[in-house]
DNA sequence: AATTAATTTTAGATTTGTCTAAAAATAATT
DNA sequence: AATTATTTTTAGACAAATCTAAAATTAATT
């Protein structure tokens, strides 16, 4: 069975939309997919008769266990190809995005798997999401919220929860990217915001979204 | 200005059947791409006015300098994706035709400039084609049929007629593949089968399809 | 519980790329 | 030159994916 590329992004979009919590609403999906909400509805009915989700009329979508395969060989690809753009191209962390949107519905098995091998099997991509093995299993991810980190803990940098270019930019010119070892050294109550050091620097604050926006990993 | 899968593919068969020549035929490209006479009529209305090509009525087409332009840009996608793949995943070169089919629609500039980059700015893809450059300009092959290589004069494969599975599988058997070695030790006019040596192999025939088939540069 | 608000679905239209069948133009042949 | 054959175009229809506007359903609020 194969499918067409906004097929594709309609099951991508669901499974994102989905994780654990109940049904996709349809109007959910056509804020994700920039589209209106009668067009989703012909798009489900469409999903459900190839069997890839469940959908009642009024009640939401879910994605199939057929459905769910097909979505993590798409994020596979995705993930995968932003780990070649960064890794191997030299792409900045913050531009492979828009690229492995369209790299993911490139259709050849041998391809991923090739690529796959090439890259050293990779577990986690440039953004610290972690990329679903040949058989759609996925590492879990030991990563924390840099807010819910504890003081004086070194970690490392490992993910952005957003990849909006008002956060690269400001990312940029902080100097904070994927790899970057930092502790916390104090929080602020008033504003939440939190005293970070990074090795060789002063320590300097950040705000509480930035805070928020940022994943670590204790290193 | 950009472009549907569907119109690149047709600028890119225009390309392929223009060399030199008059103008494309209808028909021609029908049969090119595997559909009916009529839809290329109305797809040629289309890009005549995206201002792709010229056209008139019971004429044919014929690139402008932008299809051409275009094609160039799609040629140069689809070898250096090939080159690509065997180069750097280890494809077998009669296993990457229809895998670089797609690649070759992959919008972005950057991905293909840094691709070009990262594989040392190739001039020629596994089947000894010219990739163009990131002007369009193709080196010049000074390849030669083997059926026109002189007696005794060391060559090297460096391209192929075509990308038949059966003609693949027919090298495949003999050992002969890109880059191999070989001279030319007698010719029969009977059935125009000539015998090639390949170094520390001894000689053969080979019949005047397969050579026809194969291309090779003096070394 | 009744009314209002929000969400979702239907109905009908549009665009893109395709098709078949019939008409028109060009090319080949006697 | 007239007829036949081939090629090409038109006309009308269809499937995919989308849209707008109106109707139906569900959720929220008074």
């Amino acid at each position: 069975m194969s499918f067409t590329i906004t097929e594709e992004n309609y099951i991508k979009a669901i499974f994102h939309l989905q994780q654990e919590d109940g049904n996709v609403s349809t109007n959910a999906l056509a804020a994700e997919l920039h589209t209106k909400a009668a067009s989703v509805t012909d798009m489900l009915k469409k999903l459900k008769l190839k069997k890839l989700l469940s959908y009642e009329k009024y009640q939401g979508a879910r994605l199939s266990i057929e459905g769910k395969k097909l979505a993590l060989a798409i994020v596979r690809k995705h993930r995968l190809w932003e780990y070649f753009l960064v890794d191997t191209l030299q792409f900045g962390w913050d531009e492979v995005h828009e690229v492995a949107e369209e790299l993911e519905h490139i259709s050849s098995k041998k391809l991923v798997e090739k690529l796959d091998a090439f890259l050293g099997f990779p577990r986690f991509d440039p953004h610290g999401d972690p990329i679903p093995d040949s058989h759609g299993k996925m590492a879990i991810q030991q990563q924390v919220n840099l807010i819910d980190l504890p003081l004086n803990k070194p970690a490392e940098v490992c993910g952005v929860g957003s990849q909006s270019t008002q956060l690269l930019e400001l990312l940029k010119h902080k100097h904070i990217g994927i790899g970057t070892r930092l502790e916390v050294k104090k929080t602020f109550s008033f504003d939440h915001s939190i005293e970070i050091k990074i090795r060789n620097q002063n320590s300097f604050t950040i705000s509480q979204q930035l805070a928020q926006a940022l994943f670590v990993k204790p290193v």
